[in-house]
DNA sequence: GGCACGCTAAACGTCTGACACTTGTCGAGC
DNA sequence: GCTCGACAAGTGTCAGACGTTTAGCGTGCC
């Protein structure tokens, strides 16, 4: 820490691309490469506009850019590290995709270092997620099993927590209309599930849970279940709403385990069909060819 | 849903630059333009290697192309979407830093569906919630909060669960020599924590707390604390290690919970020294000036 | 006959230079 | 004083060229 002894090298010395003798890679400080010589499959070298991309990443996570701050324009960087303006570009896309820095263009344009942004991360991690859930890594059963965990846990700090505002908002959810139809809902329906994890006023256990929610709810098609199911899943909820507000917390824990393992046997029950459903479809695919020329 | 009354002439028509008719590029299923005109501030057009980046993505996440299945290359992305093949390049850096897919260079090179990486997910949540712990979204306590949950649920699993193999690996995690200097205390000292995480067999779990445990360790600097303190820890893990080993559901997590609650001291006391240091930066660099030119 | 060497080709990696598009700013004109 | 248009700074996109990496294959020597 604190270091910089360095005087200010940092942008220029890892790209030199084109000429001399490219400075050795700088060691790279560990954190992947242990194994001293134990991969034979080494990346010879890292194209330049990775090396761009982390040496700017690591600025920005480093604090030297605060969020708002404006990077230098394209080709300025272009200058800097001795690159065209083609491979800082593919640099910034790299950041750009890790909601690292945003873009504007026009004059006054440029990139900006973005302002930190659960909502963001939440998306991301639900869609890791969802790419990871359907490997062997990742069953259904241990989404349903973490979200026993977070949403009981969840359920009892919102009521020994939540304000007046806040309450509101639970109920609300609770009684929002289960619309038949209507896709965009709006706000205050985010889902129950949603409402109650912010309610614990810990923004951990709405980026854990929220995206396990996501998840599950891709999971479930709307006609797996029964209206009447539903039925029971939306007196459930309120009944969890009514113990939060009332400050019940070991009762609002309680019943929101309960509930979460009512709804368990509707995910089980999905997942058997889907996985049906699937190994349909990849016989199907099987029986045809390569498709994507 | 159809909302959209606009036929699709979605790639085509931002893009369309410069020449005739680019083929129409198939419809692509809507998904994220949704409100009609609510939103003001609208963003005009996205630029071409953003939808172009969106539906590869797409078409990745639904499936349509497996785990190591190759891309068409750039060449014939660029026909295929009717755009340059620096626009598509720009899109591949933006999947490719969300590693959805990879790249290699030489014949048989291109770009491959990323097959889906758990330890890649733990880093990017990591390095995310790096970035929001100190705002005021995230606090150091809501981590600890939510290791509190976390980490105690995990021991019970492991106690419940774990296998002579991992058994093992745990008691060689719990008794790995706290290396004074070593910065690469080598893979089964890779943290107690982790592998009692990674114990519960449940992905969850490994995906929620290493991430969190990773930022706390950040905010440790080595000699906040003092050596008979590591020492006394040491010993905490191997109490939960022989717990595990056992079998003792309850006991494992009793003791992993009060592990805790005794760590929180640390962190507190490191935090208040942070901040302070932080502090004193800030009043530091308000003095100086911008140094990028 | 077998092995080493070098050539070839397919893809990615990078560069150059140009032009189009966006948008805030500022000045001219009413 | 206000409106409107030109300007400028920056990003977005394109086209084409050349370098680099690497698997595969053919040739020639031993």
């Amino acid at each position: 820490m604190t270091p910089p002894p360095t005087p200010e090298p940092r942008l220029s010395d890892a790209v030199a691309a084109s000429e001399g003798p490219p400075p050795a890679e700088k060691a790279a400080p560990a954190k992947r490469g242990s194994a001293p010589s134990a991969r034979l499959r080494v990346q010879r070298v890292r194209p330049a506009y990775r090396q761009v991309a982390d040496e700017l990443r690591s600025q920005i996570m480093r604090g030297a850019l605060g969020p708002g701050e404006r990077l230098p324009s394209e080709a300025e960087l272009s200058r800097a590290f001795g690159v065209s303006r083609s491979t800082v570009r593919e640099a910034l896309r790299a950041l750009t995709s890790q909601h690292l820095i945003e873009t504007l263009r026009g004059v006054q344009g440029g990139s900006f270092v973005a302002a930190p942004d659960p909502t963001r991360v939440v998306e991301d991690v639900g869609s890791a997620l969802g790419v990871l859930v359907a490997t062997p890594y990742l069953q259904l059963e241990d989404l349903l099993e973490a979200r026993l965990l977070l949403e009981p846990a969840a359920a009892r700090l919102a009521a020994q927590r939540a304000d007046a505002e806040t309450v509101d908002a639970v109920r609300a959810a609770a009684n929002a209309p289960r619309d038949p139809q209507d896709p965009s809902g709006f706000v205050p329906h985010l889902d129950f599930h949603t409402t109650v994890l912010m309610a614990t006023g810990n923004l951990m256990f709405t980026m854990m849970g929220q995206p396990v929610s996501d998840v599950l709810r891709t999971q479930l098609d709307r006609d797996t279940v029964a209206r009447r199911e539903w039925d029971e899943v939306d007196e459930c909820h309120r009944v969890i709403a009514e113990h939060i507000a009332a400050g019940e917390a070991e009762a609002a824990e309680d019943t929101m385990r309960s509930h979460l393992l009512d709804l368990r046997g509707l995910y089980e029950r999905a997942a058997s069909w889907r996985t049906a459903r699937t190994e349909a479809r990849v016989r199907a695919r099987d029986g045809e060819n390569g498709d994507r020329t």
